[in-house]
DNA sequence: TGACAAGCATCGAAATCCGATGTATAATTT
DNA sequence: AAATTATACATCGGATTTCGATGCTTGTCA
């Protein structure tokens, strides 16, 4: 249970990195932009996301600078580095190598029809380990 | 760094159920089995897969049970459960939905033509939050 | 005035993965 | 015959990550 909590970890850095590679942000900004993108399907708890901002900063893969508009309360606005952008296409490329070797493995479609192929009570001819 | 470590985390069951599913297998051979289908990408530790099984076993998705061949030692097979191909269909319904969201943040593409659209430096008309 | 959204931050609990370590047997190589 | 490698199971502790809870401040709107 609570499977997409854990399938987000290791994540978090790549998403908002991709996020302020389209320009700079603020932390509160960010959050709203992935709910965005994903329709929801991401959701970026702030326990989660300050302290991530904090690591790349540390890191140098973003610069955070405290901005304050005409209007609102006083804002830290993100921006990426050449390292972070080099770092996130390292990460997009890592993605994508595992998310289709996940998909070859456990098949990938669930459309339904017939998502699944055995019913599990096939005999497998002992693979001769 | 390490992020393939990370990755991996909240798909362990998923993996094993999927393998699983296409007939009972021990342990050892389960490992072996996600190597080649994922062209080793996903490498499963010892320290992970075996606690991992037992969880499966004691949530009811797998039973298993210890059976000596002619050759080799003992090993103890495991076979999916009716509750557990249904797990193996939620959670491969979750993956799909986690996986095309993430996508949907990150572009999704590094076929190296022009991977990544912005360089960081291009300004967002603050989205007004 | 009160309620709510924007906005930043930290702490601790819970979960997960993996390296290290241990045991044991069979097959292969030297 | 001896040494190495592969098969096969198992556990423990460290490191990492996420998130709920909590707290603070400022602006907006009824």
């Amino acid at each position: 249970m609570d499977s997409e909590r854990e399938l987000l970890k290791g994540n978090t850095p790549t998403l908002v990195l991709a996020v302020l590679n389209d320009g700079p942000l603020h932390g509160y900004g960010i959050a709203r932009e992935i709910e965005r993108r994903s329709d929801n399907a991401l959701r970026f708890k702030e326990g989660t996301l300050y302290p991530a901002l904090h690591a790349l900063e540390r890191e140098g893969l973003v610069i955070g600078e405290w901005q304050r508009e005409g209007t609102g309360r006083e804002r830290k606005v993100y921006l990426i580095t050449p390292a972070g952008i080099a770092d996130l296409e390292r990460r997009t490329r890592t993605w994508n190598t595992f998310s289709s070797a996940i998909e070859r493995v456990i098949g990938g479609q669930t459309d339904g029809t017939s998502a699944l192929p055995g019913t599990g009570t096939r005999l497998r001819p002992d693979p001769g380990i």
